[in-house]
DNA sequence: CTGAAAGCGCTAACAA
DNA sequence: TTGTTAGCGCTTTCAG
């Protein structure tokens, strides 16, 4: 735990010299045999700064938070790990935050701004929860943050991906394979994550000429119970659907669960495709296909925004559009079984 | 964002003494008068202590790392959402920090350390990459650390699950429902972890007077792709096991794919029982009979037993033995199709 | 009973 | 080209 001090003692140079040369100063100009002198002895000691110390006089702490519901979803864990990955390379610790935490305790999220525990804030919105009063209360804090996983309008800062296109993608494998009564398991709520994959699925519809009628959305939320309960609500429709664009990787698992349940096969009586591709779809059962988009990624990205607006980048809303999109299918989308089920409505 | 000098000169008393009175310095002895004042002005100007200030002044930072790998496991993020808690409860941030980083790279490691980005470090092994690597890495660095979820020897501190005993219930389970070859997809590698399952079956096996045949073992590794290739040895034996013991969750779900994949059922033709509850058995295709274990309590503990650690505790290893380990039966069980079943050896 | 002052390790403004 | 100095906010002796 060598100080700056003993390195400066032990290469014979001032304190500052050693900060601005291990700070990469650019107006510092010491003799090269300077700089290799002081630049061996400091890793000869393996100096590392105090984090405290630069912090305490800096206006800068080191850690992001992230605020986490919902760890235990593998779609979420994707972007964490992105995340940690790109706040590990610009040296920023990754702290994580439950976040209904934030929503329920105000002290909690006190405790992180005036202490400034943390520099900025990852945040995702699911809208099932008390959202608005999270955002809220970290705006009420003027902690920089970033939404994740969401579109957002001009003031705020946020990354995204497509999921209008993803979920067009799904509904659109779903109609190629003939399928007609194309359910929508919505995520529900007023996240626009929710309305844009809601969106994808009407303009493939639309753009096959056909409706999409309010029946055949049911609201499927975010976990394996509540997209079993929408499952549910779309088998008891008058006209049963035979594919089914779930809004989410749990919910669709919620589905299956519910579709077998109900004493019928997927796929030979109903499709079902989701978005997010991870173990989860893989091993289902049957395994499910799925819209693959870039998650690890986009934690990457939001780290990355997070950064920027913390260096004084203007507000910015940034959609991941590459890698793009990409359908993996697997057994759990099939033609319709039989071309005579086209019903008249 | 209050400093201690701004409620001080408000309360018309010394820095040190506002100091003294939020730390609860038993020593200080002010007229309770003076005590309140100090106190409803810090309320007032909702003062929060600077992290950084009292990690540079004194000796801790209150911040606790955790090591993360699958983080995407359903069971790690419950171990992780306790200590979430736990961290929270006692006014420290919980870092994550991916555990092969530390392994790959010294760098990171040591970034952490002389920099004093945490104070501790929650460890978990797994057995299935440089585990060894890191822990020397970090015992090289001489920061506190609690490993999680195995049972380990004196001069270490730990806290475990009573593995032996779960996997002990779960072939139980399979053996009072009338199987006699019960295998086990055993975890792997020299983790006391995978060893005391392993041990749990052959108890459970002796004490019904039944051997436990090497060949009724086979590494299943902790992910579905390990479990799959697990199962896939199994069910190629000679004599195919009616039941089976997974090591973990992810295992099982592998597992229950390759079992499909060779065109049998569960539990028709072979048992399915797991350790470790989640969504992801609960959701499983037939739902997964597991042994539920307390979790979030473990990754509670831990942290508890870090802090007591940084408070100069003893090393000590617990054992969380309540709530106590329990069967959840799903469909994945059932009893073997015929007694006729059992086989001449 | 309370205050003054030093100093944790670092950086940035100012000197030399 | 390099060094000196002050100070970030807090705690903790040591004085009063």
């Amino acid at each position: 735990m060598a100080t700056i001090k003993e390195v400066a003692a032990r290469a014979g140079v001032a304190p500052s010299t050693v900060s601005r040369l291990l700070n990469g100063d650019p107006t510092v100009r010491v003799r090269p045999e300077t700089r290799l002198r002081v630049l061996s002895v400091a890793a000869e000691l393996n100096y590392t700064p105090n984090r405290a110390a630069r912090a305490l006089r800096g206006t800068r702490v080191g850690a992001l938070g992230v605020a986490l519901r919902h760890l235990t979803s593998p779609v979420y864990a994707q972007i964490f790990s992105g995340a940690e990955d790109a706040a590990r390379s610009a040296d920023f610790l990754l702290v994580a935050i439950e976040v209904d935490a934030l929503a329920t305790d105000p002290a909690a999220l006190h405790r992180f701004v005036p202490g400034r525990a943390v520099d900025g804030l990852l945040l995702q919105r699911d809208g099932l929860l008390a959202d608005d009063v999270v955002l809220e209360n970290v705006l009420a804090t003027k902690l920089p943050f970033v939404i994740v996983n969401e579109r957002v309008e001009d003031p705020l800062y946020g990354v995204a991906l497509d999921d209008v296109r993803a979920s067009r993608m799904a509904t659109a494998h779903l109609l190629a394979l003939g399928h007609v009564d194309v359910a929508h398991l919505a995520i529900g709520g007023t996240t626009r994550r929710a309305l844009d994959r809601q969106e994808g699925w009407q303009q493939a519809l639309s753009h096959a000429g056909l409706p999409a009628p309010p029946e055949m959305v049911a609201v499927g939320g975010g976990r394996p119970e509540t997209g079993y309960a929408g499952m549910m609500e779309l088998l008891a429709n008058p006209v049963r659907p035979t594919g089914v664009v779930a809004g989410t990787l749990l919910a669709a698992l919620g589905a299956l669960a519910a579709i077998r349940g109900a004493g019928l096969q997927v796929p030979d009586d109903i499709s079902v495709v989701t978005h997010h591709d991870s173990w989860a779809a893989e091993y289902a059962s049957p395994p499910l296909t799925a819209v693959r988009l870039p998650l690890e990624e986009l934690g990457r990205r939001a780290v990355q925004l997070l950064i920027e607006r913390l260096d004084g980048a203007p507000p910015r809303q940034e959609l991941l559009t590459t890698p793009e999109p990409q359908l993996i299918p697997r057994a759990s989308t099939a033609p319709p079984r039989s071309a005579d089920r086209r019903r008249p409505r």
